[in-house]
DNA sequence: GTCTATAGCTTGATAGAC
DNA sequence: GTCTATCAAGCTATAGAC
């Protein structure tokens, strides 16, 4: 049953989980290889430089990801119409199949996440790799939201957007520095937890701007 | 006028410089001794190994940083005595010192937030380096806003510290990836433009767990 | 597709002269 | 405190045999 696993597969597998713990200089080649059980020479045989392999690394769980969420995105417009879609639902799709996936998508989806959260607090690849492979995406969601808050200001908007991207993140990066704070009380792997307090955080946050509403 | 600069700070400064564009392992002993136009020898006659020259960077303005924060946030409690401080007080008691410096510090300053951004977002590293420097005085924070919300619970308001924490460093990142996104109405670097809106988000954000309101 | 072998660098760290 | 000189190790990347 177990099907064996092509190289190509195996190296982007260990280089996950490396550039997860250690970032992308902080990890060769060679200790790439060497976890995947592979020779040292077919990474650049099948991905060429070592950006390469980074690159392949981000794309892989990309399209999935962002499938889902315009998926769940259009579902809650479509239910809601002819109204707009109700704020806490589009903040719920923008975040949902992230946190699910990092919840129970297993340890490759867990080392996925830990190097996005690195990226996008990047000063040089924040604003490259994430605008790259996300920004079509977020565009989507702040027009939905913009339907939702007709009178809101956009640059209010574009703000509160980064502010839900910070939160995201950093929950993504598997610190365990809440569980250290909180004495236990809280722990970073404890997905649930961060599910029933990020949507009614982040759009109660977007609600402030809401000139309609105050 | 212009004193000379000692040897330590020359380096520091180089190695804080570079620590925030590419990161601990992105960064060699050389470089940074190049950057600051001092032997090579020299960094590990002051500080001994590369490790402990990022330690001594984080050091450096930690301190400095986190008595303004306190020294703000004693302020307003004693300011609404007998009542508890308001929660925007506290949030911005939390946040200004942190953005002003961002803005109005200079590079160095900059540079110190860009390497927090990316420590607070670390795997490995957030949970220890980040509980290190700032823990005592996070937990002074959230004692201050139960005193606010006493009908609140612990892992409500240690979550939302956490969603806090992520929005605050991501906006040090320096990523001009907001200013892509919302195609120049927003720039990454006007902190005015953040200060007058994280405040309000955040603190709404927290109202949204505060049992004797809703 | 896979592996051996290796060229050509750069790295962290230090010993020892001044 | 500063600098020269150097070591051993690790690095990326590739050419060429199988």
């Amino acid at each position: 049953m177990t099907i064996k696993k092509k190289t190509k597969d195996l190296i982007l597998d260990a280089a996950e989980e490396l550039f997860a713990i250690r970032g992308f200089y902080g990890v060769s080649i060679r200790q790439i290889t060497s976890k995947a059980e592979v020779d040292p020479a077919l990474a650049s045989y099948h991905f060429g430089k070592k950006k390469d392999i980074f690159e392949a690394v981000m794309l892989r769980r990309a399209e999935v990801l962002n499938r889902e969420r315009i998926q769940m995105l259009d579902d809650c417009i479509r239910r809601a119409k002819p109204n707009p879609a109700p704020l806490n639902e589009i903040i719920d799709a923008f975040t949902h199949a992230l946190l699910n996936r990092s919840l129970k998508g297993g340890d490759g989806w867990r080392s996925y996440f830990a190097i996005i959260a690195q990226i996008n607090n990047h000063p040089e690849l924040g604003g490259v790799i994430m605008s790259q492979y996300f920004d079509p995406l977020a565009k989507k969601f702040i027009a939905a939201i913009q339907a939702n808050m007709p009178d809101s200001q956009d640059e209010d908007l574009f703000w509160c957007y980064h502010f839900l991207s910070g939160a995201l993140t950093l929950t993504f990066s598997g610190t365990e520095r809440i569980s250290k704070l909180s004495a236990g009380v809280c722990s970073s792997s404890d997905l649930d937890a961060v599910h029933e307090r990020l949507v009614p955080f982040i759009t109660a946050g977007f609600k402030a701007f809401d000139k309609q509403r105050n």
